[in-house]
DNA sequence: GGGGGACTTAAGGCCGGGTTAAGGGCCGGG
DNA sequence: CCCGGCCCTTAACCCGGCCTTAAGTCCCCC
């Protein structure tokens, strides 16, 4: 787990943010916080905070909506801290994408154990090897470097970066929009064009071709597959 | 997501047991449950759940420990349904290895939206391929491959639609019309030929022709049903 | 024997993806 | 502070394959 923990709280009322900031803050947390919803979407997408602490009373967006507009494109944990107590409200809130939900008022001890108790869950996430292993290709994490049959492979960061997205989901097809929005960082862009660009020059060094292909399969109108090589 | 999932519920109180264990069952989960933390322990060993409902006040061993030592040696989503409602019991419960905290009374909806909500965060386990097996082939709908006796198919994009299509609903007749509507997405449209057409590529990719069927037996008048060839 | 549904093959248009080249921005070094 | 190089983006063009439509033939069933 991360040393420290990145959160951001989304809540308009400063009477209970502002204290909230300062006691997660002395429990080790780095704390950011916004008080609508749509700075607090641009803050999600610009931050990649590790967790959300949401409020639902929100003046611009009801919070509900904000959660779901972020489960659309993310899978951050969120943990629902709201007023509203209703039984119908909660399993709203959980099945909307909720990870957890508290119901003012509460102490930040219990914020704070519900808080590590979701990252504790979510944190290993989908289990990320230090080296990822694909046929004669070697993807290292850690030392950001990619070797294919032992020889190093010269990538450039957002190749390298796009290459160890699709081996940590080989054999699995992937959109390039999720690309686009998981790599590239962008919630929503037509513009995938540079995504077949940054695919066309890592399969050059690669030593294939779309035509040819030994790694990257593109499997038409969907995506593209990183798989081991057919051998035959 | 298992299309099921299998809780285990260990309290003793039969007056909140049995019927959290018929509220459970009617939402669609399977519920099996045990009294003492003993048999809890055992029954989590033996059974292997997906998730465990603990309640802490036990007859033999405090729900507390028994926590410690499943965390000790599982990593089961565990969500803690007790009377205790202090928060320092909470954030005990939630550090010593707890996924959720509910306080009794709750609602049986509440818990199967925390369930849930849980069960959707822990995730297919390591992973859950979708792979559909009839006879040598086999369709798999991550990597949108399909293999014949081990050998992978050059399937276009709609020939693999239609071959999942089908396989998803193996040894029933399909129309044409439900596969027009469904694979071709088209409200309703005369021009079925196009699926015929596809149909005959599909099968000359599986090595049959329709008057030597082997997966495609077309039901005259009907439509066409994808089914394990006669082994003779 | 006749009719109709089904299967196959052929041809053409269209669209998605691939590749290359040029331009601009950022960063590090001189 | 300036310069140079690397990297990313954008745009344009090309290419190939896939889907559709059409037409002909077969075969089953009446």
């Amino acid at each position: 787990m991360r040393a420290v923990a990145r959160l951001l709280l989304i809540e308009d009322d400063p009477a209970i943010r502002i204290p909230l900031v300062r006691a997660l803050h002395e429990r080790g947390h780095a704390v950011a916080a916004e008080h609508t919803a749509m700075r607090g979407l641009q803050a999600c997408l610009d931050q990649r905070p590790d967790l959300v602490v949401l409020d639902l009373g929100l003046p611009d967006i009801d919070g509900l909506e904000l959660l779901k507009m972020l489960r659309a494109v993310t899978s951050i944990p969120i943990i629902i801290a709201t007023a509203r107590d209703g039984d119908s409200e909660v399993v709203k809130g959980l099945d909307a994408g909720g990870d957890d939900y508290v119901v003012k008022p509460f102490t930040a001890a219990q914020l704070d154990a519900r808080i590590r108790a979701v990252l504790r869950r979510a944190g290993p996430g989908p289990q990320a090897p230090e080296v990822i292993v694909v046929g004669d290709l070697r993807v290292d994490q850690a030392a950001r470097q990619a070797t294919l049959d032992g020889s190093a492979l010269d990538l450039t960061p957002r190749e390298f970066d796009l290459l160890l997205f699709l081996a940590a989901r080989a054999g699995q097809v992937v959109s390039k929009r999720d690309i686009l929005t998981e790599v590239w960082q962008v919630p929503y862009g037509g513009a995938d064009k540079t995504v077949d660009v940054h695919l066309s020059w890592l399969r050059r060094k690669l030593g294939e071709t779309a035509s040819e292909p030994l790694y990257l399969h593109t499997v038409r109108g969907v995506g593209v597959r990183l798989s081991p090589p057919d051998r035959r």
